[in-house]
DNA sequence: GAAACTAAGGTCAGGAAAGGTCAAGAAGAG
DNA sequence: CTCTTCTTGACCTTTCCTGACCTTAGTTTC
């Protein structure tokens, strides 16, 4: 007999199919279901995670809402993956700015957020290059390496907003 | 179902698409989405912030307003060159100071302006040392994205004037 | 020209409406 | 029986909205 978990899984699943991107409430889905809403939170914390290829985010207070996005990695690929990718390949400033907008598309991030990152990013290289005379492959190498700490830690973060 | 904030938000936003500055009253702004005035200060303070890219002013009394900018963050020409500058060095308070009153003799910036320009710069980097522990030099980083942020959006204007 | 009036916008605290966290017990799996 | 997964409830934090009261800037009156 499936858990009320699976059942939950399972519906957000189903909604997921015919929306990249789904919101709702807590309590609603909770009253759905008959379940106290941490439950929600459970189910949100062991099945929708990045490494499932889905990014959760929520807002508190009035109006408040749970929205989760399908992010449309290629199947089977985990997040992590991808950024050991970016590590092996390195990535240039066009590139960085590449998935920097992908990301503000697909609201992980604030404009101004993705504005101070790219910034951030920049910095470090102009620093570094300057100080250690980097080439332009070692330089995509540490641009790969800052922007897969940056992403994992927007992505450590997205669960508490 | 979406809080009346992200409604206003909405709308101011819709707006601020066409024009680049907009000047509303607060009273009928209000009378507009039926809520008390003060709810208008509530969705500019939380959302029209210059981190998000805008810059708020107003006047009181009769005649009052509030005028909301849209700040360019794109990157302009040679003079954005030099703003580069400053970030690989970072800026001091006193230093922040020093090129705002530069600014100010060359007739580039009203006096107004500056300690506008002086206090908004004040506010950003109390806000983010509190909130993420900046060390000094951290601040200083900090302070040339911001200075360098309100500057091109100074210097965009001046071309259109 | 100063005082009183009027017409704005600003501030702040409190309550309500969400969602988050955590620990403990229950239920399943092996 | 033990280990993991699930479920629940008490308590916490954030966000939103309102209303009472304050400040500022023109306008009118004397």
């Amino acid at each position: 007999m499936r858990s009320l978990s699976d059942l939950i899984e399972q519906y957000l699943r189903e909604q997921l199919k015919k929306v990249e991107t789904l919101e709702i409430q807590r309590r609603e889905l909770a009253r759905m279901f008959r379940c106290v809403p941490s439950q929600i939170n459970y189910v949100l914390e062991t099945r929708f995670t990045i490494n499932h290829g889905f990014l959760v985010q929520s807002r508190r207070g009035g109006g408040g809402f749970i929205r989760i996005t399908r992010l449309n990695w290629e199947p089977g690929e985990e997040f992590s993956e991808i950024l050991e990718e970016l590590l092996e390949i390195g990535v240039s400033q066009e590139e960085a700015e590449l998935i920097l907008k992908r990301l503000i598309q697909t609201a992980v991030l604030e404009y101004e957020e993705a504005v101070l990152l790219n910034q951030v990013l920049q910095d470090v290289l102009i620093n570094e290059a300057e100080r250690n005379g980097l080439g332009g492959e070692e330089q995509n190498q540490l641009r790969a390496r800052v922007l897969r700490a940056l992403l994992l830690f927007v992505s450590g973060r997205a669960h508490a907003r």
